[in-house]
DNA sequence: TCAATTTAGTTGCAAATCACAAGTTTTTTT
DNA sequence: AAAAAAACTTGTGATTTGCAACTAAATTGA
């Protein structure tokens, strides 16, 4: 088993196990990684699915996809529901602590469109 | 030598060598880490020298910042410039392109000021 | 129905990166 | 000139990443 007793834990973050109190550094201790936000953009875009996250452009790896699944659920930023009415595969949805994340990536859209040459939005 | 020839190069990051031309993508291949956002923040607070970044509360290892800053002075975020007039140290300095990262380090501080239980501004 | 397909993962492994400690070199201070 | 500080580099083991293959459950469709 690849993640598993890591000393990044996935779990809660108590302010103990930070690196400092500084609410940057722990942010980035939770989504300061090269996937995390590529799956809450694509939450935002209204992607709910493991299958949706996989078929991205960038093709993030199966197990990348499932370890960061299971912290961003763990630390609250999103839930699982029902796919469909009364059925067994589950839906991804932002939580509300998720959703305000949004300033966050519009920001880094923004900066990413006026600065690296080539960048655009949509398309996917 | 640990940091040479990854395949995450250190270097241009072309158009062609993009995981896609999402901007979100492209801005986390250059900041998409745990330390290299820590760096900026440091900038912003007005810190210049590597002594400065490693003095910070995060404690970066040395080998990481001076990865982090030779990719960044590649990538033009931030630039070299003599630290005492006619000196022959060198200080960093963001340059137009890093300091415009300056709502994206103000939305993440926020959103961790927020969320974050116990997290707290300055006082480093 | 029930075989085929899709979905949502898990596992194994090699390569890359991280983090820690120690050592080195250059610059500045005294 | 000697000592201290600053800015890195190197070595090493632990952790994480990314690729490919494999599995099991749910759903579809003939």
């Amino acid at each position: 088993m690849a993640e598993k007793n890591s000393v990044r834990s996935t779990g809660k973050n108590t302010a103990r196990e930070r690196r400092s109190p500084c609410p940057v550094a722990c942010a980035l201790d939770l989504f300061g990684d090269r996937w995390t936000l590529v799956i809450i953009r694509d939450l935002i875009l209204g992607k709910t699915r493991f299958k949706d996250f996989v078929g991205s452009p960038e093709r993030i790896p199966t197990n990348i996809l499932s370890n960061r699944l299971e912290r961003l659920q763990q630390r609250g930023i999103i839930r699982q529901v029902p796919a469909n009415e009364g059925a067994k595969r589950m839906a991804y949805e932002l939580t509300e602590k998720g959703a305000s994340l949004r300033p966050v990536l519009r920001e880094i859209r923004d900066w990413g469109l006026k600065w690296e040459e080539g960048t655009q939005v949509g398309m996917d």
